[in-house]
DNA sequence: TATTGATAGTCAATATTTATGACTAAATGG
DNA sequence: CCATTTAGTCATAAATATTGACTATCAATA
């Protein structure tokens, strides 16, 4: 017989709990004005320096397709947040900058995030948080270099 | 100026492991075998016992809608992992019951998961790892009993 | 028992997100 | 100059999630 549905495994909880973020991150956003801003937009947004990076680089930040960062640029172009400007460096490559309303969004979802986290740090205890959050940002990490064998 | 970029917050690092949890864990199940089944199987699938569910049960462990539950299921029934079964206790509950191929493949997934888990446990320490483990089971849990305030 | 409100599951339509392959233009390294 | 790589785009398909409405059944009770 096998022994199912005893303990959560990593994938169950990444997965809940990255669903239960989104949920509140977005509502809260809209809550602030930002309204049509939708989670695959985070993969640009949340990887973004305020003096730009190009497609590729967000795309090699976020482990996204270098086409899925194209179209979700193209839509933050149309809702105003960020702007594309020619790279002095390389003329193939495209600069993404974001504007002065991509900045507010990208200020107020790390707020958000912020806060966020200071609820579960107080939850958990200052301690047991900050271990978490260096073993999850050294896990990611290693977990993203991952090769097929 | 807004500080953007400095320090990865919980939804980068929470989204980058599910993918990368995902993309090894699907490979893995590929090469034993089980071709066919994709991601979102494993809403049902992970949180199924042997002795099978309801539908609506299902969708509240994994935090999705009942809908795609059933949309879910009636796709594993087709690949023959699992089976509907009239509920004695409750005429209009179906449970969804996991056949050999389905147990098969949960037993496969969870030994994958265990085996990704015992790498970063030993990378990241023994001691931190049951500390991340133990905060991540309760920030899930927290987080997802968020409610629009 | 007849009524009322809640629950399990499904149908249908839409919205959203991700993946694949091919292609152009420009850089890079001889 | 040539071959190879890289940045970005186009087009198409596949996968995934959301919304509202609907039927059948249950549960409680007047």
């Amino acid at each position: 017989m096998v022994d199912t549905a005893r303990e959560a495994d990593l994938g169950m909880l990444v997965g809940q709990l990255g669903r239960a973020l989104q949920e509140e991150l977005f509502a809260k956003l809209a809550e602030q004005g930002h309204r049509e801003v939708r989670p695959r937009h985070g993969t640009v947004l949340a990887f973004l320096p305020p003096e730009g990076a190009r497609a590729t680089e967000l795309a090699r930040r976020s482990g996204q397709h270098k086409q899925i960062v194209g179209v979700i640029v193209d839509e933050l172009v149309e809702l105003g947040y960020v702007r594309r400007e020619p790279d002095p460096r390389d003329r193939r490559a495209k600069l993404v900058v974001p504007t002065e309303s991509g900045l507010d969004e990208i200020g107020k979802a790390r707020a958000i995030l912020a806060l966020i986290e200071r609820r579960h740090r107080q939850d958990v205890g200052e301690e047991a948080y900050r271990i978490f959050k260096a073993a999850l940002e050294r896990i990611a990490l290693s977990q993203r270099s991952w090769q097929q064998s």
